[in-house]
DNA sequence: GTCTATACTAGGATAGAC
DNA sequence: GTCTATCCTAGTATAGAC
C-alpha cells in the first residue's frame, strides 16, 4: 500500500467540494438507516447510542460528530419518513381522480411504504406516541412542531379524499376528521405486526396492501 | 383521637383475614392503576418505578414490596388489561347470533372498553411491540407466554366470525388471519389518539365506538 | 407494609488523542 | 471524522429501620 495515498477520507484540498459532500451525505444516511432499525427493534427509550454505533460497526463518537443528541437522532429519522411519505402521496391525492379511485391508490401506496420502509415508518408511528414532551429543549421543540406539522398535511391529503367522497355520495356520510383516525390505524398497524418472510417476494407484499386498501376503502363506502 | 385505636394497617389479630386480603387487593389494584397511567403517558422503557411512586404519594419500597420487578410490574398490568377484554367479547362471540351482527357487538365492545380503561389498554398494545425478549428471565418467559396465549385466544374470536361471516356469505373472501390485522389495528389505533375531553359523556363515546365499529363491518362486508 | 439510605449499573454526553 | 477515556446522572433493586 502506497504510502502517499490518502486514508479512508481524503483531504479536502485532493477532492472537489460536492463530491465530499456527497459523501458525508451518504455517511450520515448510513447512521439514520442504523438509528431507523435501533428503534424499531428496540424502541426508542430502550435504543442506546451505543447499539446504535455497534450496529455501523463503530463507536458513539461517530455519531455524536453528526448528531447532538439522541433526540436529534430521532427527530432526522421520523423526519425523513414524513419527507419519503409526502413525497409519494402528494401527487396521488392531486390528482384528477375520483375519490373512490384515489382513496384506493393512496392507501395501496401507503401500505407498501409501511412495508417497504418498516424501520422508518415503525419510528414515525414512534413518534405520534412520543413523550418528549418534558425533557425537550426550545429548539427540539420547534423541529417537534415542523414534524408534527408534515405529519397534519399527510393527515389532510386522506380527510380531503374522504369530504370529496362523502360530498359525491361515493362514501357515507361521515364524519372525515373522525374517521380518518381508524383508516390510517389500519394501515399503520402494518407497522405493529409486518416483518418481510426471509424470502418475500414484491408480489406477497402486493396481496397484503391490496387487501388493506380493499378493507379501509370498504370502511367508507357507500352502500 | 383514641390512642389504642390501630393505624392505617391493622393488626391481623384485630381484623378477618378475608378482610385482610381484601384491603392487600385493594392496594395493588391502586398500584397497578398508578403504574398503567405512568406507562401510558410514558412508555414502559421511560418510565421510573419512582415516578410511579410519587403518583401514588409514596415512595418505591411500597412498590417492591408488591411487585418483583418492573417488568413484573407491567406483565401484571397487561395480564388485568387481557382478562377484561376476554371476558366482555367472550360471551359475545360465543352468542347464538348472525356473523354480521356478531361482528358489529365486538367490534362496539372493544372500542368502549380501549376508550374506558385507556391506560390499561394502551400497555396492552405497548405489549405487542414489547422488547423484553433479550433481558427476562426465565419465569418471565412464561409470564410473556401467557400473555400471548391470552391475546391469541382474543384474536381467534374476532378470525372465528370473520370464517363464519365468509361461509355464509356476508363477509367477501379474504383471508380471516389477514384481515383481522387491519380490522383490530383500527379500534386498537383509539389508544394512540384518543384522549376523554374534559367533560366528556357517554353519549360521545358511544358516538365514536359507532363509528368504528361501522367502520370495520364495512371493511369486510360483501356487496 | 412502607420508608430511608445506599449499592450498583447503564447510558447520554464530552474531551482530547489520533 | 472517528476512537478511547471519562464524567455524571438517572434509575433498578436491596437492606435495614420503623
Amino acid at each position: 500500500m502506497a504510502l502517499t495515498t490518502s486514508a479512508a477520507t481524503p483531504h479536502p484540498l485532493q477532492t472537489p467540494a460536492h463530491r465530499l459532500e456527497e459523501n458525508a451525505e451518504q455517511n450520515r444516511r448510513e447512521i439514520l438507516a442504523a438509528a431507523a432499525l435501533a428503534f424499531m427493534e428496540q424502541g426508542y427509550a430502550a435504543t442506546s447510542i451505543d447499539t446504535v454505533a455497534i450496529r455501523l460497526g463503530a463507536t458513539k463518537g461517530r455519531i455524536y460528530y453528526h448528531y447532538r443528541s439522541k433526540a436529534d437522532l430521532f427527530f432526522e429519522v421520523h423526519r425523513e419518513a414524513m419527507l419519503m411519505n409526502l413525497e409519494v402521496i402528494r401527487p396521488i391525492a392531486g390528482s384528477d381522480t375520483a375519490a373512490k379511485e384515489r382513496l384506493r391508490r393512496m392507501a395501496l401506496a401507503h401500505a407498501h411504504l409501511v412495508m417497504e420502509h418498516l424501520p422508518f415508518q415503525r419510528v414515525s408511528v414512534q413518534g405520534v406516541e412520543m413523550h418528549l414532551t418534558g425533557s425537550t429543549t426550545p429548539e427540539q421543540r420547534s423541529t417537534l412542531q415542523s414534524l408534527i406539522a408534515m405529519r397534519d398535511e399527510y393527515e389532510g391529503f386522506f380527510i380531503d379524499v374522504l369530504e370529496a367522497g362523502i360530498a359525491s355520495g361515493d362514501f357515507r356520510e361521515l364524519s372525515a376528521r373522525m374517521v380518518v383516525k381508524p383508516l390510517l390505524g389500519a394501515l399503520n398497524w402494518l407497522t405493529m405486526w409486518y416483518r418481510p418472510a426471509p424470502g418475500e417476494t414484491a408480489g406477497m407484499r402486493a396481496q397484503i396492501a391490496d387487501q388493506h386498501a380493499a378493507f379501509v376503502l370498504g370502511g367508507v363506502l357507500n352502500r
